[in-house]
RNA sequence: GCCCGAGUGGCGGAAUGGUAGACGCAGCGGAUUCAAAAUCCGCCGCCGCAAGGCAUGUCGGUUCGAGUCCGACCUCGGGUACCA
């Protein structure tokens, strides 16, 4: 419907009528433009090229506004790279396998790669609407029989490089249901469906060895500069690279045990020890289960979850084994041996040495099982009786860095008492454990080999065979891929590749006899662990095409949430140096990400009312108004919560685009909040977004009716103060995108777009910052910015305009203001030439009339003249 | 428990150690309109008539000057190796 929108006064007086803004219809025209040009289609050429990635999604059935959020930004990345210049790779996939599809088709039956492929189209289609700049001709699903199939082939070349073993790892059993559960299946130490207490059993699993690159993978950090700090932080802590002591308790009374190895990163505490603590799975442990106390123990210690924070969190329970052990600095001591809840046979030795006086853990277990508190040092100048008295309650666990009084030598008793730092006295203590031999200094790691089997059916298999004759053996290479069944049920729990009454069946590739195969699929973060490299040739018949990774490689902007910070950035680490000791990477691609983006969540408010007995009662956003519902009950506000469908604080982006249009979804998503931050979905911040967009839509309409003015042959009138603003923004937006502030650069284009308002000047000098303004939103608003770029004359599309650069000249200032501070309180300011001297600008403050009257006549103390920015006297 | 973050008006936020609150939302006032919607213009941290004072989670410190740096704490969020 045609109606009149320009001003009066700027009124086109034989213009025809003009068009309200109508994304519905501008964005879908041009989407077909771009598409129809090619021109989002990733090509090697001689440009420079520009990898940006978002991390892909979990097809979990519709996308949401996190979603929304994070592709727009990668856009932004994208679409502005590609202005300056850059040849652009920027892909999607699936990340498609993972639990959820099972529980789908456990839930309401059907299968769960029926689930996962409706849901990537339902999803696709979603996407599409929202105009991004991606090469869609590089989609791929991690479940597609080719991504499984180079997988696969990178699998069998690990194992072939010694990157992949077998040992025996704990799982959590649900003994009802007789499955292995995840940790969020474990609920309180119960399974989530069948509610009875998990246990823990041992099974043989497959390892990836990322442990051989924990060095490397450490002090690779430092050369991550694009990488965010904390995220360098929590890996380092992660990977945790220490120096301690591996330290041999020889035991008194247990003849077919003569001692126990310990590792410990505090033997300066050595004298302090009070007791062993070992795993209910110490080999020692179980030769003593023939005690029914200690067998019970041990039977409650394994059915605390696997995971560390259950471990930590649980009530920490333990038995007396009986057994002693000699303090090796002491004969006269022995320790007793416990077994603990706590102390987990896969990490280190299985047995740890307790120093309660100094250990928050062992303290809380000496406390509890009344075990002597002994301090090993105590504050400077303690006295041991004071040290101790002082740990009686609670331990004492100063820096490493900071000098304590030692109250029982570290390196024997009364030896190496003394004013120490911790530090110092590790190394002391190491050095005594060699020279007596009864330890020796190693570096030990907190990083774990990475586990990767799963007893679940919907994920990659792993390419072996077991055989009687060969044992372990890997698949043929030419036998691959190796495929999941698809005749199988999941009306039972536990893994259907284990009951497949035939796929189990092959022949082995050694000896050609029969075989059985392995059962245990992949973790699903071997998929996303390489994905980035597969996208750089997503057809090739190997798993990279060198050619391609060589060009593509490395990922230079990889944008996702801060919850991948460790896990999966750490194993997509180790896994581009495992294809490069395989061949499938260059050396450069060693480091995959050179930098990383982690942005917040989308939340929104929480509408919620409570019935009849006081439980709380979730609503729509729809279905409140005014802070109400329509029967007019008053409804409590919980703001910025994550948004949940249990929680009915969910916004479809669907309906957003439906109704406002792209556009508008991806201005509000970067315009309210940081993008590191959290951003909360508001109505009335979408109507906002949506109502400026109109109104740049209606600006450039004016000015590219302009010419169509009676007075057409007169001469433009320039406006100076708009062309500054123009380049200012310039500036301004293209730093704030340098930066990821894609909040300011928004803030910058609200104010381009005033000073555009409140401008008189016509025809082409406005038609040229019109331009300015299109490309600069460019990035954001795509279809937008095409509209306004075609309205006010400018040639082809604006996604292929090159990036504006600012005019040096137009960004000078003449004056500046400067506030006056008088003892660090603004008072006044004073306006003076831009490149007045600072000595010249003393004499113009000590003149100011505010000044003078702080100083009642005295000399100030100090005069601070900080040029260009502000002036500080002190009286 | 442990590791890592974040906290600024009624709200989202801005601020190379240099005028705290850019820009936007909400609110208030005005213009336009028969009326409304839409649009346009103006005001808008708190207390105070004013002078002025108080304000960046809390408490201390460094500095001519601290939202920004240092120390301790509080609250919320992420991770914690089988959720992705």
């Amino acid at each position: 419907m045609a109606r009149s929108v320009a001003k009066p006064g700027r009124q086109p007086a034989s213009g025809g009528p003009s068009m309200p803004y109508d994304p519905a219809n501008s964005e879908s025209r041009w989407q077909q433009a771009w598409d129809q040009a090619g021109t989002f289609v990733a090509r090697r050429d001689e440009r420079p090229k520009y990898y940006v990635l978002e991390m892909f999604p979990y097809p979990s059935g519709r996308i949401h506004m996190g979603h929304v959020r994070n592709y727009t930004m990668g856009d932004v990345v994208a679409r502005y790279k590609r202005a300056q210049g850059f040849s652009i790779l920027h892909p999607m996939g699936w990340d498609a396998f993972g639990m959820p599809a099972e529980n789908a088709a456990m839930e309401n039956g059907g299968h769960p790669r029926d689930w996962t492929y409706a849901n990537i189209a339902t999803m696709k289609q979603q996407m599409k609407p929202l105009g991004l700049a991606i090469d869609w001709t590089r989609e791929f699903a991690t479940c597609d029989d080719d991504y499984v199939a180079q997988q696969q082939a990178l699998f069998l070349d690990m194992l072939d490089a010694g990157l992949i073993y077998r040992k025996a790892a704990v799982v959590n059993w649900d003994p009802v249901d007789m499955t292995v559960l995840a940790n969020e299946q474990v609920i309180d130490g119960k399974g989530w469906r069948s509610g009875e207490p998990v246990e823990r059993r041992e099974l043989t699993q497959w390892f990836f060895r990322i442990t051989d690159y924990a060095d490397e993978l450490l002090d690779a950090l430092d050369g991550l500069d694009g990488w965010p700090e904390k995220v360098r932080l929590m890996q380092a802590n992660w990977i945790g690279r220490s120096r301690g002591v591996q330290l041999r308790f020889d035991t008194v009374n247990a003849p077919d045990f003569p001692g126990i190895e310990v590792y410990t990163t505090r033997p300066d505490t050595l004298m302090g020890a009070s007791f062993l603590s070992i795993s209910a799975d110490h080999p020692l442990a179980k030769s003593l289960e023939s005690d029914p106390a200690i067998a019970a123990v041990a039977a409650e210690a394994r059915r605390t979850g696997t995971s560390e924070e259950a471990l930590e969190k649980a009530e920490k329970i333990g038995i007396d084994t009986g057994i002693r052990v000699r303090h090796p600095l002491d004969p006269s001591r022995e320790l007793p041996v416990w077994i603990a809840n706590f102390v987990l046979m896969d990490y280190g030795t299985g047995a740890v040495m307790g120093s309660p006086a100094h250990d928050q853990r062992d303290h809380d277990f000496a406390v509890k099982y009344g075990l002597p508190i002994l301090a090993a040092f105590g504050e400077r100048g303690a006295t041991r009786a004071q040290a101790d008295a002082a740990v009686a309650a609670q331990p004492f666990t100063p820096p490493k860095s900071e000098p304590v009084t030692y109250v029982r030598g570290f390196a024997g008793e009364g030896d190496q008492t003394g004013d120490q730092t911790g530090e110092a006295a590790v190394d002391a203590a190491i050095a005594h454990a060699e020279a007596q031999g009864y330890g020796e200094g190693v570096t030990r790691f907190r990083l774990r080999d990475w586990g990767i089997s799963r007893q679940r059916y919907w994920g990659c298999p792993i390419p072996v065979l077991h055989c009687d004759t060969c044992g372990v053996v890997p698949e043929a290479k030419a036998n691959l891929p190796v495929l999941l069944p698809l005749d199988v049920s999941f009306d039972v729990p536990g893994n259907p590749l284990d009951r497949h009454p035939t796929w189990r069946d092959a022949t082995c590739p050694g000896c050609g006899g029969a075989a059985r195969r392995e059962t245990d699929t992949m973790d699903t973060f071997v998929d996303s662990s390489w994905y980035f490299a597969r996208f750089t040739s997503p057809h090739a018949t190997t798993p990279t095409d060198a050619a391609d990774a060589d060009y593509w490689m490395n990922v230079d902007q990889y944008i996702g949430g801060v919850e991948h910070a460790i896990l999966h950035l750490l194993y997509s680490r180790f896994f581009a140096r495992a294809m490069v000791r395989t061949g499938h990477l260059p050396a450069k691609a060693s480091e995959p990400i050179a930098a990383l983006f982690t942005q917040g969540m989308v939340t929104h408010e929480i509408y919620q009312t409570r019935d009849d007995r006081g439980r709380p009662v979730y609503h729509l956003p729809e279905e409140v108004s005014g802070g109400k519902l329509a029967d007019g009950t008053a409804v409590e506000v919980i703001p910025s919560a994550k948004m949940s469908k249990s929680k009915k604080n969910v916004v479809d982006p669907v309906d957003i685009v439906t109704r406002f249009g792209a556009d508008t979804a991806r201005w509000f998503m970067l315009s309210d909040s940081p993008p590191e931050r959290d951003v909360e979905w508001t109505a009335s911040g979408a109507e906002a977004a949506s109502k400026f967009l109109a109104r740049v839509y209606r600006l450039a309409e004016e000015t590219g009716a302009a010419p169509d003015a009676p007075d057409r042959n007169a001469p433009d009138r320039d406006d100076p103060d708009l062309t500054r603003a123009a380049h200012r923004a310039i500036d301004e937006v293209t730093r704030a995108l340098d930066g990821f502030a894609f909040n300011k650069a928004i803030a910058k284009l609200y104010e381009l777009a005033n000073a555009v308002g409140r401008s008189q000047a016509s025809g082409e000098p406005r038609r040229a910052v019109m331009r300015i303004v299109a490309q600069l939103m460019a990035p954001m608003v795509p279809h937008l910015a095409e509209d306004v770029w075609a309205l006010s004359g400018g040639q082809g599309m604006a996604v292929d305009a090159p990036w504006p650069t600012a005019d040096a000249a137009a960004l000078v200032q003449d004056s500046v203001t400067l506030p006056i501070q008088i003892n660090g309180k603004r008072r006044g300011e004073i306006t003076v030439p831009a490149a007045m001297s600072p000595a010249d600008v003393e004499q113009a403050v000590l003149a100011d009339e505010a000044v003078q009257r702080f100083l009642n006549g005295q000399p100030p103390r100090k005069l601070i003249v900080v040029p260009g920015r502000i002036v500080n006297v002190v009286a």
